[in-house]
DNA sequence: TTCATTTATTGAACTTGTTCAATGTTTTTA
DNA sequence: TAAAAACATTGAACAAGTTCAATAAATGAA
């Protein structure tokens, strides 16, 4: 069931065989459904989840009631509100699961516990956060430079497995514009071929 | 000489006199004259730097020459390519400073040091990256979300400081507008009141 | 299988932001 | 301190993206 957990763990640091075992045994599987939450805005975020199955989405709702979506998460991911969670106050996000899905949940607790007496585990999830700081980073620049043709281009380019799984209204309200400007733009590239 | 960097150690995580002097040891000083740079495009980052003095601009380059910049640093904050430094890359961005400064520079070989012999720097990092991605996924939201009108007003508020030693110029190149378009900005904002 | 709901497409009018060029203002440097 | 360089402002024409409304297509639930 944790299987791949110790993969995506070994692909970023050496861990013995009794850390990685002692450390996947504090998680607990959570199946959750299509169109429920695993976090909504409000919520202190209990947890950090590994998504072993399905797909979810992290999202923010503005004060207009539009959604941006911070990121998706499928198999292989990790999904929590980082800020939330280690500062245990109220979440401005949500986290949806937009199939029937499942993670591995770890709770704070545990994952203090882990820091504290599985020597490597501060370091994998610095290196996880620096990571994902990275890519955050990337994407960023791209927001700042690119128009949102070349970053649709780009998104279909990178996820093609996300592409292949979203509504073109979550990948729009990634993007950040709305769905119908991106089916003008789909419209335009199909007529380009 | 390392006053400020040890106060500010002190805002993230409690360590013990001897541990923040041995780490604080680790350290640099180099002084960097306006328009210089203190990492180039194509360069490997070697340091990770704490200002003490003046303002830095990391920025990235895109193909049309476009310049955007992913952050600011002044007193008391720190700078680095993360990605270059960490992965040991040639980095796609550039810090130069903005005025006459200064920074305490530690190299990866003392980092490494570090996060092998001082027990609490590893949580140091880990916390640091962490608060950074944070305040970044709120940027990424608003950037998403708001009008360069409400980014720019926002940022006043948020970084008054900063706005006093920045031209909008680069003021711009942070919002990812135009500079003519924030000049226009800052017209009705001021006829509005 | 059918009906309801959600998702996708398209067009027209509109808003936000860009580009270019001209002009004025401030800061640097010799 | 004068000249050069960098920065800021403004307007006009344009491009990128939004909004709203109508319609079509796909999906899901009974």
């Amino acid at each position: 069931m944790t299987e791949l957990l110790k993969q995506n763990i070994n692909k970023h640091i050496a861990l013995s065989q009794k850390e990685i075992e002692e450390f996947c045994n504090l998680f607990q599987q959570k199946v959750i459904k299509k169109k429920s939450f695993l976090l909504r805005e409000g919520d202190v975020c209990k947890f950090e989840g590994f998504v072993t199955k399905g797909t979810f989405r992290v999202y923010h709702i503005d004060k207009n009631g539009a959604e941006q979506i911070l990121y998706f998460a499928i198999e292989n991911w990790w999904i929590t509100d980082i800020d939330s969670f280690t500062n245990e106050k109220p979440s401005q996000l949500f986290i949806e699961a937009l199939e029937d899905s499942e993670v591995l949940l770890i709770s704070k607790k545990d994952k203090e516990f882990a820091y504290a007496n599985l020597s490597k585990i501060e370091k994998l999830f610095r290196v996880m956060t620096q990571k994902t700081h990275v890519a955050l980073q990337r994407r960023m620049i791209d927001n700042l430079s690119k128009t949102a043709d070349q970053r649709y281009l780009d998104f279909i380019e990178k996820y093609p497995e996300l592409q292949q799984r979203l509504s073109n209204l979550q990948i729009a309200a990634y993007l950040g514009i709305s769905h119908e400007f991106l089916s003008k733009i789909r419209n335009k590239i199909t007529n380009k071929r």
